[in-house]
DNA sequence: CATAATCCTACTGGATCAATAGGATTTGTT
DNA sequence: AACAAATCCTATTGATCCAGTAGGATTATG
C-alpha cells in the first residue's frame, strides 16, 4: 500500500496540474482542493520541492507551481520519493537495491525472478503515467459518462 | 516491500516444494534450509497451515508438507495472507477493498485508474508464479549457466 | 507594518514489525 | 513408562515508522 504520504502528494500533484494557470496556489488551498490535512500537506510539498518537482514562492501570494511539464511529472518518481523502492524485494529494485541476507544465489533464485517481472511491469506503467496523462484520463471518464 | 513474514513464506514453500518426495520437514530444517531464524518460521508456518496451503503433523517424525499441489500454490496468495492488499491504494483492490475518504468521485479518479492497471498486471503475475513455476525457472537458470 | 504565506523543529500516540522466550501439548520410539 | 522430537500457544520486547499536530521563525507583498 502506500503511504499517505505518497498518496497526498500525489492527490496534490492533480490538483497543481488542473490549476496551472491560476498561478501559485497556497498549501491551505491545495489542502482544501483535495481534501487532506493542511500541515500534514505542507510537510508534503517541501519534500516535493526539494525534488525540484514543484517550485515555492514564500510569502503573501505566495504558493507552489509545478516545477515542470506536467507530461515530465511521473508517479514512479514521487512514489519513490515518498515509499522509496517499487519493487517488493529488495534485490529487485534499481535505486535501492541490497542483497536479501537469506539468499544463498541470487542468480538462480526463482522467486527473484518472479518479483523482477512485477517490478519491471509496474514501473512501465508507473512511468507512462504522467499527470499529464492523468488529466486526460479523467476528460475521458468524464465524457464517457455524459 | 514484502515484509520478512511473506518473504520467509515464500522462501519456506519453494523449500518444501523443493523436498516434497523426502515427507515431512521440521521447521527447524527448513529454517536452516532457507535461512530464516527458527522461532519466527515457525509462527509463520502456523499461519500457512491456517490457510490451508502446508498440512502439519505434531510430535516426533512430524513436520510440514504442502498441502495441495506445487501448481496451484501461487504467490498472489500467500502474499495477500501475510501482507494484505496487493494493489496499492484502499479503492484498487478486490479483497481489501475501502473507499478514499479523500475522493470525491472513485469513477473519474485519473490516478485510480493507473493503479487500477498496475494492480491487474501484478495480480496476473503473481497467480502465473506458482511454486511449481519457480522451481522450473531455477532449473532454467541452472542450466542455463553450466 | 500588517498580513499571508512558506518553512523549520519538535513532539506524540499509535501501530506494526521482527524476533525471542518459555513452555504446553502431541506423537512416535525404545 | 519414559524419553525425545516435534508442533503450537501466549506473551513480551525493542525498534521503527506513520500520521498528524503544535508553535513559531522567516519571508515577501501591498
Amino acid at each position: 500500500m502506500l503511504s499517505k504520504r505518497a498518496k497526498y502528494a500525489l492527490n496534490a500533484l492533480v490538483e497543481l496540474a488542473r490549476a496551472r494557470d491560476e498561478g501559485p496556489i497556497s498549501a491551505a488551498n491545495i489542502a482544501a482542493r483535495a481534501g487532506v490535512p493542511r500541515k500534514f500537506l505542507e510537510a508534503i510539498l517541501v519534500d516535493l520541492r526539494n525534488a525540484g518537482i514543484i517550485t515555492s514562492r514564500k510569502g503573501r501570494g505566495g504558493g507552489h507551481v509545478l516545477g515542470k511539464d506536467p507530461k515530465e511529472i511521473h508517479m514512479a518518481e514521487v512514489l519513490r520519493l515518498f515509499d522509496g523502492a517499487i519493487g517488493l524485494l529488495p534485490c529487485v529494485t534499481h535505486q535501492f537495491y541490497a542483497r536479501c541476507e537469506e539468499c544463498t544465489d541470487e542468480a538462480v533464485c526463482g522467486i527473484r525472478d518472479i518479483f523482477m517481472e512485477v517490478r519491471q511491469a509496474s514501473v512501465e506503467l508507473l512511468k507512462k503515467a504522467t499527470l499529464a496523462e492523468v488529466l486526460a484520463r479523467e476528460q475521458r471518464s468524464r465524457k464517457r459518462r455524459s
